[in-house]
This record gives C-alpha cells, sequence and structure tokens, in this order.
DNA sequence: CTGTTAGCGCATTCAC
DNA sequence: GTGAATGCGCTAACAG
C-alpha cells in the first residue's frame, strides 16, 4: 500500500512475458488482437497475467496508440434536474461504446466552464458542452483543439443535438387556449440560455395565433426560488395561467400559489418544461416533455462517431418534443 | 480537423524547444518549476509555446510522473437528489487541489459498480465509494488495487466519511415527542444500505426512550414513488407522525397525504432525512439535515491525503447532523 | 541556472 | 505465428 509512485509496483508487460516465456509484444498481442496469435499462447499469456495480477497500464496504452477512450460531458450544475437523466443517457451510450465519461459542472459561469473545458482538453478525445454558458467565440476556439459536440446551443458549423421545446410549448399554448385561458404568462429562465429564447419566442407565436393575451415575467435564474418569488407579480398580472421556463421554476410556482392559498388547477393552471419532475409535485405538473436522456444518448453517439472518423461534420440533431397534461392545468377560472 | 491518430499533429515540446533555442528539459522545468529558471528563460520559452499554441500532453507527463492527478467518483445514482451537492463539494475541493474528478453512476446495481470501479482503476489515482452497494469482500479488493475513500459505508482499515445521522434523528423524534406524538412510524430505505440501518435504529431508540409507539413500514427503494404508496398503510397503522428515509420518500408521503386530502401538518406530521429538498415541498420540510456538501469535501481531503502520504489510514471521520424543522411537523391532532 | 542521458509501459513496424 | 527494435511526449536524475 505503499509504492515510491502510484502505479510502480503493478506487473508490466515484461514480467508478464518474463513469466510466460514469450516477448513483450505477444503479450501486448494477447491483449489486443488474440486472433492474431495460436490459442495456446493466448491461454499461457492470460494465465501468466492474472497469476501476476497483470492489467494493461491505460496510460501507457494511451500515449502509444493516441487513443485512451476518455471523454468529458460538461454540465452548468449537477443539482439541476434537467441534468442527470441526460447524464445517465451518455453514460449508458459511453459504455456501450467502452468509453469512460468524465463529468464536469461548471456553476453555471463561463468562467469555470472555460477553466474546465481546458483542464479536460489534454486527457479525453472529445467534450460534450450542456447548455454551455460560454460565447461562440470560446466555443469553436476549444472545438479546434477537442471535438466537441453540443446539447441545447446552436452554433452552426458543430454538431449539436437540439431539444426542440417549440412544438411543445406551441402545444401547451393550443391546450391553454382550448381550456379557455384568454391570458397568460411566460415566466422565463437564463437570459443566455439558448432553450429560454427557444420557449420564450414560441410562447409569443402560440398566444398571436390564439389571439391571447402574454405577459412575460422575468425570473433571474432558472430555480425554484425564482418561481416561487415571482407568484405576486404573476397575480397581479391578471393572468389565469402560466408558463414556466422549467420544472424547477414552475415548481416554485406550485408552492407560491399553495402559499397564498391559491387552489391549482381551480383558480390557475401552470405548465412547466423538461418533464424532469415527473409526478413529484401536487398537483402533478402538466410539462412539456423533453426526453433528455435520449439528448444525451444522441450526443454520445454523435461524438463516438467524430472521435472515429477523425472529422467534424455539421450536424443538427433536433429531438422532438410533447405535452404532458397532468394535473396542474384546467378550464379557466369564470 | 482530421489528424491520423487524435494527439498527432499537436506541438510537441521539441518543437517548442526547437524555436525557443533551448533544451527540451528547459521547456518542461518553464511548465513546472518556473522557480528553476531564470525569468528570460521562462518568458522566452513561453512565448514560443504559445505562438505554436502548445500546450503539454497530460498522457505522457503521466506516464512519467506515474501521476495525472484524476479521481473518481463513484455513487449509485446521479438522478437521486443526495448525491448532486456531495458531487459539487467534491468537485470544489478537486479543483483546489488540481485533480480531475470522473463520476461514475452505478444505477443501484453491484454489478456495474464492480465494473466501473475495475474501468476506472487504471485511470486514477483514487476512487471515492459513496453508499456502495458493494460487500466488504469485493471493496477491499479494489482497495488493495487503487486507493478508495468510502462515504456512508463503514468497513474498517479503510478511510471513511459516514454521515452520522442517529443525532439528527434522536432530535426528530424528540421533537415529534413534544409535539405530543405517541405513535410515529418509521418509512425504510434500502435494506443493503448502512444509513437505513443506521437511521433505523436511530428512531428505535428514540422511540423506546420517549415510551412511543414505533411501526415500521418498508420502502422497497428510496424514491418517491414507494413513499407515495405507503401512504394507505401509513393511514392504517393508526400513527400521527412519520419519518422517512430519506427527504425523496418523505416527498412522496407529501404527496400521498395531499391526494388523500390529509392535511400536513394538521392531521399528519412528516419528517425527512438529508435535507436535499430545501423548502420545494409544500408545506416546506422539516428535515435532518446532513451537510452532504461537506461529506464531499471530507471524503476529497481524506483521498488527496492518502494520495500524497502514499499510504491508507484506518480513518472514520463522522459528521453531526441536525434537527432542521419547517412546516410539515405540527402538533399531534386530537 | 541549463543541457545530456535515460527511461515510464506499451503498441507497432519490420524481420524471421 | 512470433521476436527484436523503435518511438509516443514528457520528466528525472546527473552533470556542468
Amino acid at each position: 500500500m505503499s509504492d515510491e509512485k502510484p502505479g510502480r509496483g503493478l506487473p508490466t508487460i515484461s514480467q508478464v512475458a518474463e513469466v510466460a516465456g514469450v516477448s513483450r509484444a505477444t503479450v501486448s498481442r494477447a491483449f489486443t488482437r488474440p486472433q492474431m496469435l495460436s490459442a495456446d499462447t493466448v491461454a499461457k499469456v492470460k494465465t501468466a497475467a492474472k497469476s501476476l495480477g497483470y492489467v494493461p497500464n491505460q496510460v501507457a496504452r494511451a500515449l502509444s496508440t493516441g487513443r485512451h477512450g476518455n471523454i468529458a460531458l460538461i454540465v452548468p450544475d449537477v443539482a439541476n434536474p434537467f441534468f442527470p437523466p441526460l447524464i445517465r443517457g451518455a453514460q449508458g451510450r459511453a459504455d456501450l461504446a467502452g468509453l469512460c465519461l468524465f463529468l464536469g459542472s461548471s456553476d453555471e459561469t463561463p468562467e469555470r466552464e472555460d477553466m474546465l473545458v481546458a483542464k479536460f482538453a489534454g486527457q479525453v478525445e472529445g467534450v460534450i458542452l450542456v447548455s454551455s454558458r460560454l460565447d461562440e467565440d470560446r466555443i469553436r476556439a476549444h472545438a479546434a483543439r477537442v471535438p466537441v459536440v453540443l446539447i441545447n446551443r446552436d452554433v452552426p458549423g458543430l454538431p449539436r443535438v437540439l431539444i426542440d421545446t417549440a412544438s411543445g410549448i406551441g402545444a401547451a399554448v393550443d391546450h391553454l387556449a382550448a381550456l379557455g385561458h384568454r391570458h397568460i404568462c411566460y415566466v422565463t429562465g437564463p437570459a443566455a440560455s439558448w432553450s429560454n429564447q427557444q420557449r420564450r419566442r414560441a410562447v409569443r407565436n402560440g398566444a398571436r395565433h390564439h389571439g391571447i393575451t402574454l405577459t412575460t415575467l422575468p425570473a433571474q435564474r432558472a430555480s425554484f426560488e425564482a418561481g416561487r418569488e415571482v407568484v405576486p407579480a404573476l397575480i397581479a398580472s391578471g393572468a389565469t395561467a402560466a408558463i414556466a421556463f422549467d420544472d424547477v421554476t414552475a415548481q416554485g410556482l406550485l408552492v407560491g400559489l399553495a402559499e397564498r392559498k391559491i387552489n391549482v388547477p381551480e383558480r390557475f393552471s401552470v405548465i412547466g418544461c423538461d418533464d424532469v419532475l415527473g409526478a413529484t409535485t401536487f398537483p402533478p405538473l402538466t410539462t412539456v416533455s423533453a426526453h433528455c436522456d435520449e439528448a444525451g444518448e444522441t450526443a454520445l453517439d454523435l461524438l463516438s462517431d467524430v472521435i472515429r472518423l477523425r472529422g467534424t461534420r455539421d450536424i443538427r440533431y433536433a429531438l422532438d418534443t410533447e405535452l404532458v397534461v397532468r394535473g396542474s392545468t384546467g378550464p379557466a377560472p369564470k
């Protein structure tokens, strides 16, 4: 448990070669291309290796081959429930592709994100940037050094997967209109967020189409607290329903409303976005389902293509969304 | 954007040396120990490096030094809100220590956890296992190959940080007793979980001490749904208050109760554990605060000590907990 | 202060 | 089918 250097003391390819009575090259082949060797030799090497507890040194292998099968996924905030399903989707695909996933969390700050990418760049074969807060120039700069795939960020020329909430948001406005609501609110998310801009536009278009009055209420951050604090303004606006930037904000709305004894959905309707809370709210939240796990999977597949093909293509992958009606929406109050 | 091999084509130390008109060793030192060189030389090298876009190759450096500053953190489930704060705590400390954090999520299965540890082992200098679902033998086996630090798993001989919920749970029972509750329930978590065993015991001791009737209700998994489904049994038991294994389960309880129009805390009191939901429930959840961010920080410090000192010690670090009273607990109904 | 000499552990040309 | 060289890019003695 106390070697000179970490990694030292572990059996090397040479020791295995000696025990097995073969050359180092043969040991190497036994692990990388067994079919090049006779079955006998392979067995002999494997036995020797096991007896020594030998396992190929990934670092040395990487230096020699130039590949190590590591990739990085950087998110603004691990604690935001939007990301875990996405992370899990990516993990699953990474396992299938034999890749190791490193995770970074930038705490929503561009500086930290920048630092993380730089730190990872030398150790991974590719990076997935989720909801990047970096400006386009910096993203491009990083992409020039290491293959990059974007999620929810639309930078032409780079492979990117976009969760197209426009359709789902449209359906949400339709749903509200059908229920008789004539005045609704959109509670915004981070201004720098591509998703927020997209959703905001979709709400506006839908409202115009139905001739519904729209009030836009800013929530500083996409957070529970921001949603909760915006409730007074929400009530003051005179609207009877709200669409929130995301589920977490919507949950804040729900709690803020409950605190004021305003029943949902009898007196007010609330719709979220992302579908990451499931039915864990009360009442269960009507929301736009985003399939974020699929986004993670797709991004990973894209990245492993880029790595395998050794070249970036200009791919823009749009994922569909749909409205999931649960219990937080109802007919407009008289 | 299309090299023969990834990593190839990037400027190497030799090219920088040539441009700067110095030896490769000098370039190396300019990056690792600038104070060993004259300011002039350092500047000259840095300039040359920048002009070439050179950045030290981590993999090569690692092969040479035997260290690469990578560590892994493996959790049962990224999507469980207990872990993100812990992950974030570890990340922060990792940055301070100049370490890179890899994340693994085992989906609660020992097999996947086993595989992850094995896959990471060759690429990291240490592993943090959070709430490991592995049996002691396997943990020990891994610890023999790579430095391991445990969180919420009490394996003698290995460095471990334990969130000692016993004290907080005790306070929770006291709180309930003071409010006049004479019959309470404990809703369990995963049987294999060290935390669950600890919490269960603490509830039992507290109940006995106050002469309170205790019913233990099993929730298969620690999940929202499990909590929600256990509500009928909860009501049938005749208890007036419940302590849940964790906040997520408690939230399930809250929703299940609300669905049956049983007001909290007027007719029933609920207490959670971990304090990861904050005030995002309605009513805001009374819970045992676990300081999980601190657990992540402490584990990381422990691990970096182990790495630096090149040897494991038998450290058992217990983190205190306390009861946070919010709105989900009240006087026992008549 | 700086250059020279040797590897780190492995995969890969070539020969045989 | 297998072995003998060579190098991946860098750091670590050891000189000077």
